[in-house]
RNA sequence: GUGGGCGUAGCUCAGUUGGCAGAGCGCCAGGUUGUGGUCCUGGAUGUCGUGGGUUCAAGUCCCAUCGCUCACCCCA
């Protein structure tokens, strides 16, 4: 071999590979359902948006980003997460100047510079969706909804909804304050001691049991919300429940991302390894403003596509791979054949017949194997005989019975058969 | 960034106290000169991750290095 796949990323081959295209389809159905449009943005992004965006205090970018100097000496960053970059193209192109709220969804690469181990790749695929510019539980509750109906359509009974209320710049300080106080008192690593200083709310999302072991007394949030916030949440629970949503209150849940308020939540899977998450999302008021917009209260989500793949393999739903790629194999014979069967294929697939033939001059016998592996219901055999007589062999490759039909004649009988 | 495990055929892997490089699956061909799957017979494919060392002799022992993988950390 010479070449490899960067470390931390790998290929999608068939046929798992048709699998992510439909875990993308059904992720995205009900969002496109409620009305969300598409977004597309690009791949990478001016290094400050992020900084201000995602939060110079966080993991993603002091050491997870993708960042270079581009030729015109500009500082590039590939995109590590979907939402900073959709709130900028919304500001860029004034699309908070109309209705509200914006509502958009989005499906693409994201690069985060990590260890890859299962379920953590340097190069992933999240579907996101955004609702922007309305502070509303329902949007809340709508979006948590729609992801959840997503994973279900999938057939996914394992995933575990947990929400949390982060509060907002009212509540949030004040409690902050309280909690580094507690923190301060504790038993810990100097790393983890700096945080404490920048981000300790994060602390407390620390997975490591002698740390976990320290933290049963810590004041949580939930116990500090203002009255707004505390409405808040208890209208997004209610609406949930009210759908039929099973959730799990988690206050230690804190997510990795500065610009988080009120609302967060989290779509967790036990099959992932020790990744547990498999989409995650939540409220983010303050997050335009720090990109130089005006206040534009938000909301969003985005989902792994490989690391759902990887909770419905763990689900045992990715097994029977069974459907042929195509419904009709043709086996020409020699030359004047194989020239006649090359337009008969043209004209299957003209008329909505998926078909395939054999290449390279293989014999029958190899011809007929390709067929059959290529999980095609009927091959269509031509040979010199079969070209004199303007006719083809018809086998059904289930039955293995063969009928002579002419050749003027074929595309319509096998559509016929087909359907 | 830190730690564990693993690198042998396309894939999954065996390879004993150091002694001729192996199996299963897959692939190709034939059994059947115009018929797939099942079956039978035969065949091809290896810098044993790489570099160095020890030894009469290294896939096997030692050192280094690269890669993969799992975990910590963090997150989707």
């Amino acid at each position: 071999m010479t070449f490899q796949a960067p470390k931390g990323t790998f290929d999608w081959l068939p046929p798992r590979s048709e699998r992510v295209l439909a875990v993308r389809e059904a992720l995205v159905q009900p969002v496109r359902q409620a009305g969300y449009g598409y977004i597309e943005t690009p791949t990478f992004e001016d290094t400050e948006l992020f900084k201000r965006g995602v939060g110079e205090s966080t993991d993603v970018v002091t050491k997870e980003m993708y960042t270079f100097l581009d030729k015109g000496g500009r500082s590039i960053t590939l995109r590590p997460e979907g939402t900073a970059p959709v709130v900028r193209a919304v500001l860029q192109h004034g699309l908070h100047n109309g209705q509200l709220p914006v509502k958009l969804w989005y499906s693409g690469s994201q690069f985060r510079y990590e260890r890859a181990q299962k379920g953590r790749y340097r190069h992933f695929w999240q579907v996101g969706a955004e609702a922007l510019g309305a502070e509303d539980p329902a949007l809340d509750a709508e979006l948590i909804l729609l992801a959840w109906q997503g994973y279900q359509s999938l057939g996914l009974r394992r995933v575990e909804l947990l929400i949390n209320s982060l509060g907002d710049r009212e509540c949030r300080p004040a409690y902050r304050g309280t909690l580094q106080e507690f923190l301060r008192g504790l038993d810990l690593d100097e790393e983890t001691r700096r945080r404490i200083e920048i981000n300790p709310l994060r602390v407390l999302d620390d997975k490591r049991p002698e740390v976990q072991a320290q933290l049963g007394d810590a004041p949580l949030m939930v116990d500090h919300l203002c009255e707004a916030c505390k409405a808040y949440h208890e209208e997004v629970r209610s609406l949930l429940a009210a759908a039929g949503v099973p959730y799990t209150d988690e206050p230690r849940l804190v997510r990795g991302l500065d610009y988080y308020t009120r609302t967060t939540f989290e779509f967790v899977h036990g099959g992932l390894g020790s990744q547990s998450a498999v989409g995650g999302g939540g409220r983010y008021d303050g997050l335009s403003e720090l990109i130089g917009g005006p206040s534009l209260p938000s909301v969003g989500w985005a989902l792994g596509v490989d690391r759902t793949l990887l909770a419905m393999e763990a689900e045992g739903l990715l097994d029977d791979t069974g459907e042929g790629r195509v419904a009709v194999y043709g086996v020409p014979l020699g030359e004047e054949a194989r020239r006649r069967m090359f337009l008969l294929m043209a004209e299957l697939r003209r008329a909505g017949v998926s078909a395939d033939m054999a290449f390279g001059g293989k014999g029958l016998k190899g011809a007929m194997k390709g067929a059959d592996r290529s999980g095609a219901r009927f091959a269509l055999i031509l040979g010199e005989r079969d070209l004199a007589a303007r006719a083809v062999q018809l086998k059904d490759l289930t039955t293995a019975e063969q009928t002579e039909v002419p050749l003027a004649q074929v595309v319509e009988i096998v559509k016929g058969k087909l359907s």
